[in-house]
RNA sequence: GCGGAAGUAGCUCAGCUGGUAGAGCACAACCUUGCCAAGGUUGGGGUCGCGGGUUCGAAUCCCGUCUUCCGCUCCA
């Protein structure tokens, strides 16, 4: 996949206009790591609020919460991300593959199995002419390879128990396993690659205080699912609403903020009786695919695919794909999870985590429906979607080009630039500032004179600024303005209040939520 | 993590085989400028990613390291 010109122009484009800079970067950076500038934090908020607005606010019945990132050190025993994240992996030396350490000797394994069988089926053809010493050999050779097996895989799951690294290096030499690809036995050692990050509490050295830093935000809704219930009155089918900071120590992260250390999610737990999930996993769905359509993300950018292998959780699994400058990539998924975190909880803390349901008049642990989005990869979605190079409207010159960011108004960093005709007037400027002071209270704006009109302009649509209001001598006579708009490039001659009512009604968010 | 490539001003890059850094754009000030990247003058800004080595002398050669990109690998 050849990563083209639009993607480094993004990139850079990003970093030039103050959205995305690397973390630290005046110490050479943090990998994968990164920082929001002024225009990509005002630009995150706003998609942050389009979609709590969209979940909480428009919903009766789902809630919003904001749990911590430190869990109880159980929370991540229960959701099965202490087993399913700790990899170990070894290297080969010749031929440069990884692999996983135990899949290599379960392969192993499956070999001996493979030999038992052979022998079974060898006997059963030739069962007519076997004689009593043939039996016994057949049954030596067959009962050789069983205890063989017995003794690796024991040995396994020991290894695998422990954690010890060493003692699965030590199997892999013993049994002179080969890699499949290049028959090479040179092997680095087995390392352990955990997808969580890990810290202390408090000064308890060791395993003892070792907490997780979450690797997702779902655990922190489903911990809190009866407070949440039992003080909001909520009854099923029901929601809780979280955006929150999530961590995996990937081993890859990469994709500029595709792929983070550190990122942010928007999740919604999606509370159902058992056996309605489906109905309500296809109305999410369609729930989410109006979201990403209403910011006007054309239809061919977006589409739904299909999990081919279901997570240990789940009994549903959907990605929507945007179509990235490197491919169709996730950028949501929506996941029927059934009852296993709730039911996994409920076995590992011992407390009962069924919900009374009076219309059936009986009690179970309610199945989960998840949206589960991120944060970062929505902006980079959008980001890609309105980053345009195109003929500046109006003008005859082909080579007469300007960068524009047609963002949605209601989700861009700024809704309008106040700017003086001429920055050498006095009296222009005082207006000019005047009408900033003025509008200041109603929306994100600013003031620029830093330039010629013109520049002015350009540097708004590179930024995304949906309307540009211009202070010439006209206005200082009756006080009238001249308002331009992005995309069309026109402009209309109105007083400050018609801008500034005309402003607020565009760029108003429910402009979006109307579309759900 | 492995292999390949790269890192010089805010951005894009030049700097050939070693002789202590340049251009364009951007930025700032002033002059000019009556609506879509104008022009002029002046100016600020770089210990050439970082550390070490070779050398009289390193942006340039060597080693290490960090970061980015590409390909593997991995990916609830």
């Amino acid at each position: 996949m050849q990563q083209d010109d639009s993607f480094k122009k993004l990139v850079s484009h990003c970093k030039e206009y103050g959205f995305i800079y690397q973390s630290s970067d005046i110490y050479d950076g943090l990998s994968a790591v990164y920082d929001y500038g002024p225009y990509g934090s005002a630009l995150k908020n706003n998609i942050k609020d389009y979609w709590w607005k969209s979940m909480v606010q428009m919903h009766d019945n789902i809630v919003g919460i904001d749990a911590a990132i430190f869990m109880h050190p159980k929370t991540w025993k229960a959701s099965g991300h202490v087993d399913a994240f700790n990899d170990p992996l070894i290297d080969n030396k010749d031929s440069k593959k990884r692999y996983r350490a135990d899949v290599l000797v379960e392969d192993h394994l499956d070999k001996i199995t493979a030999k038992i069988d052979k022998e079974v089926e060898k006997a059963k053809k030739r069962f007519d002419n076997f004689d009593e010493s043939m039996f016994r050999a057949t049954n030596e050779r067959v009962k050789g390879y069983q205890d063989k097996y017995d003794e690796i895989a024991g040995r396994l799951a020991t290894c695998m128990t422990d954690g010890d690294l060493v003692g699965l290096k030590n199997l892999i030499d013993e049994l002179e396993i080969a890699d499949p690809e290049s028959g090479s036995k040179n092997w680095t050692e087995v390392r352990q690659f955990n997808l969580m990050f890990s810290t202390q509490m408090g000064n308890i050295a060791g395993e003892e205080g070792k907490l997780y830093l979450r690797p997702e935000t779902a655990q922190g809704i489903f911990v809190n699912f009866l407070n949440v219930q039992k003080t909001t009155r909520q009854k099923l089918p029901f929601g809780i609403a979280q955006i929150g900071k999530a961590f995996r120590n990937e081993i890859v992260a990469r994709q500029f903020i595709f792929r983070m250390r550190e990122f942010e999610q928007m999740e919604m737990q999606f509370f159902v009786r058992p056996g309605t999930e489906m109905d309500w996993y296809n109305q999410w769905k369609e729930q989410r695919m109006k979201w990403h359509l209403a910011i006007g993300t054309s239809q061919d950018k977006l589409k739904f695919k299909d999990h081919d292998n279901l997570a240990h959780y789940a009994n549903a699994a959907v990605d929507i794909q945007f179509d990235f400058p490197f491919g169709f990539k996730e950028l949501e998924g929506i996941h029927s999870r059934t009852d296993f975190d709730l039911g996994s909880h409920q076995e590992l803390s011992g407390r009962k985590l069924t919900y009374f349901d009076p219309e059936l008049n009986e009690s179970y642990v309610p199945y989960v429906v998840e949206t589960s989005i991120g944060a970062d990869r929505m902006f980079l979605a959008i980001m890609s979607n309105a980053l345009i190079e195109e003929q500046v409207p109006g003008q005859d010159d082909p080579n007469n080009t300007r960068e524009v960011l047609k963002l949605h108004p209601a989700l861009s960093p700024l809704k309008c630039a106040v700017m003086p005709l001429k920055k050498n007037n006095d009296e222009l400027v005082a207006k000019a500032r005047a009408v900033f002071d003025q509008l200041k209270f109603s929306f994100p704006c600013t003031y620029d004179d830093t330039g010629s009109i013109g520049k002015l302009y350009r540097r708004q649509d590179a930024i995304g600024t949906p309307y540009c209001i211009a202070i010439d001598f006209e206005s200082l006579e009756d006080g009238t303005i001249t308002i331009r708009d992005r995309d069309t490039l026109q402009q209309e001659r109105v007083t400050v209040e018609q801008a500034e009512k005309m402003i607020r009604e565009k760029t108003d968010m429910k402009n979006l939520l109307q579309k759900l």
